[in-house]
DNA sequence: AAGCATGTAAACAGATCGGTTTACTTCGCC
DNA sequence: GGCGAAGTAAACCGATCTGTTTACATGCTT
């Protein structure tokens, strides 16, 4: 139905004025006024779609999965290049995102920080989306036929976030720079049959 | 004189009490009544020493340094261990906190993330406090006679960083045990005088 | 042209925010 | 014993918060 389509076009663009909005602001401290003014988006509308603005900021966590997906890991899975090479795309193509924009970290990460003890739906987005990520790096080390796939992809995972941590706190994204040359040392190192056989 | 260490020591109360709360909830999520409420203090203390919210959580900030300083790395460093030894023991030291408290991660990264980009002062205790961190790892890689202590030691912060905040947002210490793992690799790899000559 | 869904604009309500003020108590000191 | 510093308790202020309501414009369908 042509009404559907364009209920949910709004709905999109509301969620997409909202996104900007939170990811600049962080979610208690922007005000749905805030996302509304300027926008023209009535509040009477953006209450229609979403009944509480915690139903809005759920929206806004799933399109930004959605959003580091498309932009992030479908693209370098496409590339069909060696596994090694698509983690190192990986960590590329973040920082890029990062240098483009170096207050914007992880939206997951941020709404954890902000809900955890007090909002368990919301933060579990941040969980969630940090799993995600974590199972992208293992498989790919299963696929690079690394000794220890699962514990190594664990390691790129926490040298990934903290990296983006690191970037936004920093405000530039020069950890990446780190966090990819430890990550060479890790995939090489589990290459060899006993890395840490020495005490 | 007396009345001034009374006044220091109503001081330091406010900010104990503001500390726990902001950890736990958040500093925009947390008003000052909430800080207030149960806990004995009057909101016109509170303004005398702190004439507005956010000096008072500068100084909540300011107290958290040197709380993880005096807990954390001066105990390590006095342990006059070997620098490896000290390097895995902050990791160990960090993860028995958060085993202790899981949902209390890096209270700087909190403020930076909630403040960066609308109030630079209260940000850049976040930066700050990165720096620090980094800083001492670096050193310790000097110590410890790496052939390149400033990469590796940035290295090693970002895991750090990394495992702190994905603890927080998983609710268990358990990243620390991979961020080890991947110290160990690290420090083992640039022991070698050329790490990336395999043969 | 009538009807209806969808939208904006804006006043409004109750709660809570950061912050001020008034009033009263308590304690140490000369 | 009185006085002032330092404290609590609580009413109060204007602004802002989430969320509701009223009123009006617009455009599609029949």
């Amino acid at each position: 139905m042509a009404g559907d389509v364009r209920g949910e076009d709004k709905k999109r663009e509301i969620v997409r004025q909202a996104f900007d909005r939170f990811y600049d602001g962080g979610f208690h401290a922007t005000g749905v006024d805030a996302v509304l003014s300027e926008s023209g988006i009535s509040k009477r509308t953006l209450y229609k779609y979403f009944p509480t603005k915690d139903d809005l900021i759920e929206a806004v966590l799933e399109f930004y999965g959605q959003f580091i997906v498309g932009k992030l890991f479908d693209p370098v899975a496409a590339s069909n290049e060696e596994p090694r090479q698509q983690i190192m795309a990986i960590f590329d193509a973040r920082k890029a995102m990062i240098d483009e924009n170096p207050t914007r970290g992880c939206l997951g990460i941020k709404a954890a920080q902000e809900f955890v003890g007090k909002h368990a739906g919301l933060a579990a987005h941040g969980k969630h989306a940090a799993l995600y990520v974590e199972r992208r790096f293992v498989d790919l080390c299963e696929r690079a036929g690394l000794a220890r796939p699962a514990e190594v992809g664990k390691q790129i995972n926490v040298l990934f976030q903290g990296a983006l941590l690191l970037s936004q706190v920093y405000g530039d994204g020069s950890p990446f720079v780190s966090a990819k040359h430890a990550v060479a040392a890790l995939l090489e190192a589990d290459d060899e049959p006993t890395p840490s056989d020495r005490q």
